[in-house]
DNA sequence: CTGAAAGCGCTTACAG
DNA sequence: CTGAAAGCGCTTACAG
């Protein structure tokens, strides 16, 4: 069970009556065998219980079909979203996924970058920026391909990056509610993260007549439902005239939502809420939210190809940003803002 | 930065004048060297940004310092955290992550196993029995130690468990609403897979007088807030006494919440809720809700442990099963039934 | 304290 | 269609 002698391709050859490179042609089917040779190297093969030690064909051919991903953290719907995207893809070439939550720790991002970087890995793919950032350089002279994806400030220069558009997802966010109708918004958000999604929502929201002051933007104090609730209270508080709210994410308006509520308004007749990237669950919220949806599946499609393709070209990647286009899904939680008497 | 010309240990040692054994020496920390070579050695690596091949490495020592985890999906707050605590304790030992999700896809599951069993792993960890139950015979003569986590049914008896007492988990549940004076209660829950602690439930709720009638079972069209929602508009029709609800997991528990409330009651005076894992988020619900906590860390540990002290001490596992104590947590979704008039 | 040899288990040209 | 050789880049005893 443990290593108490494992079967070698030499012990299936020797059994066969064959030499090993023939059994390596029959198990890579590579080239072609006589029919009778194969078969013969077949039952060794059973008999054995042979099965090919995939460290040593790595370092024969160099390549270990794994793909390193970096994420913050699993523990949230975006990042679960994006890793079972990433992996779907990996699977569907035959890769496997080496996953590494950084957890925003430096130190511990930096280290697990340190133990990959020794071809351990065929490329690697480092979502969101919380944790990395200070580590990039270190992947300079990595020796196998690197790219981002959902990465949303400070790009940098030296590596390749699929992402979002997400000035483009608060644009629509803003202009959604704009041509409804709504005057009067507050963006409750997280910065500086959220600084993009935040500022095309104000361009969206204000249209032609930029600069107008149209409304306030507050800060949760913390990325989730409660954050998203607290700053909506302060919010309404502040400017009980908003007949509008964008959350720069979903998580954030699961609490807005709430917090309309509680405040003795409903959604959408009194105030109108949009969220940003359409996780999972907001589809089944009372009500159903309206939301920028992220395309992670063609984010991860497209970062995954990229390095792939890097790999088996045996080439670096192409040093260019892709911005992917989200898309606006109308739901039930914006409507015409109510005629005020 | 692909793969032109990476420096190995031979250049190292050609350029720093010595043999290439020695620079493994130094590398791998292992036997004393004279400072000043160790200084010349330290300046070839340097220059040549030297870094040791990992699969190399892991052919000679037969050691890839990598663990498998199998998980249904990464996109559920239990499984998310059992993975970053399974993570968690790898790192501490030096280890790697390799992630599979399952998907309630046995063939995906299947043919997930059989890439890993060629000693790409030194061992491999499997949670949540939906997927890969039927395939576990697959195992048996895996090259590695395997054990299972996160088991609720059908414990196989050939391979080691590390797992929750579910029984118990409901046993606490309901112990502590009869405690509290309820004597009508309603199971929220998800059959078959939640059988164990619906049972639990019952056996701590009646107490000592086992049999009684108390109260009723419903199953949730799904795993999810709405699906705990639905189950319980129905249980409160068919019951309408009902002043206790337990329901076999948080997720459920959340919808629970949320329908007691539209059915114009509150929480906890009118109707007690109690969940069960403990998952993040539940503390922050209104009311934040008692539950039953599944040490998920304990048991992330004591898996891991397990495997590594097999894979070092080379042999199998032994072959037992572990249940772990979960812990009732007092929070405000519960209390004494009011006194009705 | 340092070096020459053998080996980990495959694959990749290259002959027959 | 099949076999003998060399090599992937390390590590592990074993000599000096």
């Amino acid at each position: 069970m443990c290593a108490p002698a494992v079967a070698t391709m030499q012990d299936v050859a020797t059994l066969a009556g064959v030499s090993k490179q023939t059994v390596s042609n029959i198990v890579s089917g590579r080239s072609r065998v006589r029919p009778d040779t194969e078969a013969r190297v077949r039952k060794a093969i059973d008999k054995l219980g042979f099965t090919p030690n995939l460290v040593a064909r790595s370092l024969a051919t160099g390549s270990t079909q794994t793909v390193g991903l970096f994420v913050p953290t699993v523990a949230s719907p975006f990042y679960s979203e994006v890793v079972e995207e990433v992996e779907n893809v990996l699977q569907a070439h035959g890769y496997h996924l080496l996953l590494c939550t950084t957890r925003s720790d430096g130190e511990r991002a930096r280290s697990n970058l340190a133990s990959l970087s020794s071809r351990f890995v065929d490329a690697l793919l480092i979502a969101g920026d919380r944790d990395l950032i200070d580590h990039l350089p270190l992947l300079n002279d990595a020796k196998f391909p690197v790219a981002l994806c959902a990465w949303e400030t400070d790009l940098p220069d030296t590596l390749p990056v699929v992402t979002i558009d997400y000035e483009h997802a608060g644009f629509l966010a803003g202009r959604h509610l704009r041509e409804l109708g709504h005057t009067r918004a507050a963006v409750i958000t997280e910065l500086p993260a959220h600084a993009k999604r935040a500022e095309g929502f104000w361009r969206g929201f204000s249209g032609s007549q930029a600069g107008t002051d149209t409304g306030l933007t507050v800060e949760a104090p913390e990325s989730s439902p409660e954050g998203g609730f607290t700053a909506t209270e302060d919010a309404l508080e502040q400017q009980p005239d908003t007949t509008a709210i964008f959350a720069t994410h979903d998580i954030l308006a699961l609490g807005v939502l709430e917090a309309v509520r509680q405040c003795g308004r409903s959604v959408p007749a009194d105030v109108s809420v949009v969220g940003l990237d359409d996780i999972a669950q907001v589809g089944h919220a009372h009500p159903a939210l309206t939301t920028v949806a992220i395309p992670k599946r063609e984010m991860a499609q497209q970062a995954v190809d990229l390095l792939l393709r890097a790999v088996t070209e045996r080439r670096p990647p192409a040093n260019a940003v892709s911005l992917l286009r989200p898309l606006l899904i109308e739901r039930e939680s914006t409507a015409e803002p109510a005629q005020r008497v």
